[in-house]
DNA sequence: TAGCATCGTCGAAAGAATTCGATGATAGGA
DNA sequence: TCCTATCATCGAATTCTTTCGACGATGCTA
């Protein structure tokens, strides 16, 4: 009688995500350490929770090296955002790229070189596609 | 020490939102019914309840007529997704547009009406930036 | 070996999101 | 007028997410 667990990763459990596809195996107090320099400030016991519950989940890998746990991610970087944002695109332009890509480039008023970059990668894409 | 409120509508907000985004106002009755449709099933209660919540969280207002209350939305659709936009671009691709288009034209699988309607869109957008 | 620093487990708290039933008000029909 | 169906309020339960301190183990060092 209430609600499902996210499908995908949490605020924080992503931000943790992104330090460790960023590096990794890293040990918890490096984890830390990083996520403190993003203006994450966390308890040592906080990261390690949060630690566990994503290995418990699934998303990553711990393995012990000398006295302390060091973490990996398990999951592809580019399968989780692919997944993330396609919940997006489900919930919230019912499935249509066109629909969210529009909206991208009206709200978040990008410059032209960014406008030169989209259209390069949609001609790659559809290059490769013909092939 | 807990998590603080998402500064945008949650999912079962923004489901009622697009119902009322496609017509509005209605009464309570008419919402459930729709979300029904869709496969959220809810008691009546249930229904009234978020949509109170989300009148004091600004999302609807809500007049009376006749003996039941009807609910409208107080807030843009395009401006509302665009902030959820907004909010996956900074957090899951560090505020880099091309990298969610990447992300978005890998991973979705686009058929080649789709890029072609993305390079229009893009196009278009380009031309407007010039004049 | 006694003490200190480091590391981990565990239980729990607090707020957010979702769900609903009990209850009370109100109006229309028998 | 009285019953019933409709509508709304309210309090509460449940699960998820985030946060942390108390506690215990372990190993290094003075």
């Amino acid at each position: 009688m209430a609600r499902p667990a996210s499908e995908y990763p949490t605020r924080l459990e992503l931000e943790i995500l992104k330090v460790l596809w960023d590096q990794a195996p890293l040990p918890v107090r490096d984890v830390r350490a990083r996520l403190d320099e993003q203006g994450r400030t966390l308890s040592h016991s906080s990261v390690i929770t949060m630690l566990n519950i994503m290995v418990d989940k699934g998303y990553l890998k711990r393995s012990k090296q000398g006295k302390s746990f060091f973490f990996s991610p398990k999951v592809e970087q580019d399968s989780i955002t692919g997944g993330i944002v396609e919940d997006l695109l489900d919930r919230v332009f019912d499935g249509s790229p066109a629909a969210m890509v529009l909206n991208l480039i009206e709200t978040a008023d990008l410059d032209a070189d960014e406008l030169a970059e989209l259209r390069r990668l949609i001609n790659r894409k559809a290059k490769e596609r013909q092939s």
